[in-house]
DNA sequence: CTCATGTCAGATCAACTGAAATGG
DNA sequence: CCCATTTCAGTTTATCTGACATGA
């Protein structure tokens, strides 16, 4: 690889984020799920029932790809849509008993993934690793 | 955002990364060029004269993709392409003196986004940093 | 009138695939 | 015949834009 690129922050960042995306993609798949879901079942199981538009900012989703995310989840049985009670223009999803279920079946999924991704790491590395790249992750987007 | 994501390594690498997605691409926009030309002209730069396909294999960019950029830089009068000498199939590609000083602005603006990227780490944390996501970037890619 | 919501069609961007034409 | 190279057209995936209808 290019050696103007070996020193350099972003590019490592590039390579290890490459990493992350290929075992998540593919752990998901093989579970028969995707990353949307999954964030938007955590952000049902973590807030209760919720708009359409509330759980895609709880879970960083554009409203538009929370609508198609929901289509497949309300099919799975995962979800539920109902209109809001008051106010005529939300729809206010929430989590099945099957939804919260997959949720705990895709927990195990992700963790898997954790252990696989860091496994290059000691405990003690692990932890100055989460300091360090959530300093970098604070920045732009911190709170 | 998502307490399940919280202490997710995967999620924060995420994030670190879509930072560093964001000053890249706006520093090389700012600058009228793009990563992917900034990569093929380092690859020129690092192992002299090569056809397109190395360049590619050197830069880590896929064939299809080196052709449009090369396009770019050509008009650009960054690079020169001529038929190669001994293999008929090849274009031997070749930085010009142009492509040489392009390469070493472009260097520049780069720095620049390290400097920013790890902003929030001092020297002593910028060093682990290092060391730790270069065993995570090494790791399905070594060597 | 304005804003928010849910939906849809499509734009964008990086990365990749497949095939065709040419040559080793 | 098989493989490498360059090029082109087009697919994929995640993310986002714009517009529309509806209702607060």
């Amino acid at each position: 690889m290019l050696k103007r690129l070996h020193g350099r922050a972003t590019w490592l960042v590039n390579l290890a984020q490459s990493r992350s995306h290929t075992l998540l993609s593919e752990a998901f798949a093989e579970a028969g799920s995707r990353p949307y879901h999954y964030r938007i079942l955590a952000a049902l199981e973590q807030a209760g029932p919720l708009s359409q538009a509330e759980a895609g900012r709880l879970s960083g989703i554009d409203r538009s790809d929370v609508t198609v995310a929901l289509e497949a989840l309300d099919q799975a049985g995962f979800t539920e849509r109902q209109p809001h009670p008051s106010d005529g223009r939300k729809k206010l999803v929430r989590l099945t008993a099957s939804g919260r279920r997959e949720l705990a079946r895709l927990d195990t999924v992700l963790e898997d993934v954790q252990t696989r991704f860091l496994a290059p790491l000691n405990a003690s590395e692990r932890q100055q690793f989460f300091t360090l790249v959530r300093k970098i992750a604070d920045e732009g987007a911190p709170e």
